[in-house]
DNA sequence: CAATGTGAATACGTTCACAGCC
DNA sequence: GGCTGTGAACGTATTCACATTG
């Protein structure tokens, strides 16, 4: 009942693992081995059972996890047994390919509110939401009952959007544009650079130098 | 000279630091002390010098780092001193965010070749370069000399995809795709899945039962 | 004297190895 | 027999604390 304390790198890897969950649930497979899932994951068997530990004994001994099973536990975990409403910031291109990929996955992701700076894009509908201005944002979280909004936007105007979209009542941030910002601490932000991914590639490739290492392909 | 092994978690938080630094450029500071720049960034000074102590001594004792300078540093780390080559697998609107996103940094990322399944926008043009059929990759890596893949495709694709960018002679691959993707050892990949940040924000929330427990917003 | 650079101390995460169970 | 669940052993990362230096 009381958490105890988990890390925040087991629930990152624990989303991995609900990741290819789906997976090998599509490709019905029935039953899983800690050894194959680790593999899948690409790190230690030993490490996927404590991982799972934290939040119950979900393994049957001898024969391994039932895939169904556990991926509707870890769905439970990560609040995928209820919808979220979503309200979106920036309808511009990356605005878009998120919708869409909310749209692949079937996470109970809903976009309820709509906005954008640009006046020509008032108006139009992103999937059967209507895009309002940003002066709409404290009227229609409200109405809608967002609950995460979703920043789209230029770095410039990031701070900006967050603050409005904290005062207007959301209870976390997801904040894609390329600048850490920063929020009351009751409100929970996840801030994802996605050039930083590329970054990273290059660093590697740069010390590639050194004599070909093996690099695992790294999920997350 | 040789590389002492320098973990890949101090690799992200040097690309962190890095963005922040260009942003601390940008505002014309000139200075900065390890404390102010760990708590941009979220974390504990003596880190922010233990970490980059690996790459050398870039600081001024009485004073902190000079940005200009320790920007520099960390661009020539990231081989950000030089272009990057990269080729673009999907040019639908996750593709279109990341040209655009690529843009806004000016971390020499030249797109310089772009492919599509679909017929419809076979010969319409991303910016300069004019989308190809998948069929011609193995020509077109090597006459534009792309040295990373990009892939932004549907995750059924990305395998294949990632095959076939393999074989013209890539040597990195950043698949944005929601499938974890296999190579070759040879060969640097990064997979990016990002809505396993909206799975990480929709878990703390939903732990967030448990009283309030302070939660910072998070880099990478 | 303020802030870095760094050994030493601590905390944390990972892996091992095996008891327990199906 | 095979695979989980888990304490104990190990290794790595973080933080402390202070000597060092411009």
């Amino acid at each position: 009942m009381k958490p105890p304390r988990i890390p925040s790198i087991v629930i990152n890897r624990l989303a991995v693992y609900a990741r290819n969950l789906e997976l090998l649930d599509q490709e019905d497979i029935e039953v899983i081995s800690s050894a194959r899932l680790a593999d899948l994951c690409g790190i230690n068997p030993a490490q996927v059972r404590k991982d799972l530990a934290y939040f119950g004994q979900f393994g049957v001994r001898g024969i391994g996890y039932y895939v169904k099973e556990l991926l509707f536990e870890t769905r439970k975990i990560f609040g995928l047994d209820r919808e979220w409403r979503l309200g979106l910031v920036g309808v511009g291109n990356l605005g878009w390919a998120l919708v869409r990929h909310a749209q692949l996955m079937d996470h109970k992701y809903t976009f309820v509110a709509a906005f954008d700076k640009k006046k020509r894009r008032i108006g139009t509908k992103i999937e059967s939401v209507e895009v309002a201005p940003l002066d709409d944002m404290n009227r229609l979280v409200k109405e809608t009952g967002v609950e995460i909004g979703v920043i789209a936007m230029k770095p410039e105007f990031a701070q900006g959007v967050a603050n409005k979209l904290v005062s207007a009542g959301v209870c976390g941030i997801l904040n894609y544009a390329p600048a850490h910002i920063q929020c009351p601490a009751h409100i929970f932000v996840e801030n994802i650079d996605f050039s930083l991914s590329l970054d990273i590639l290059r660093y590697r490739l740069t010390s590639a130098k050194s004599k070909g290492h093996r690099i695992r392909s790294k999920p997350l």
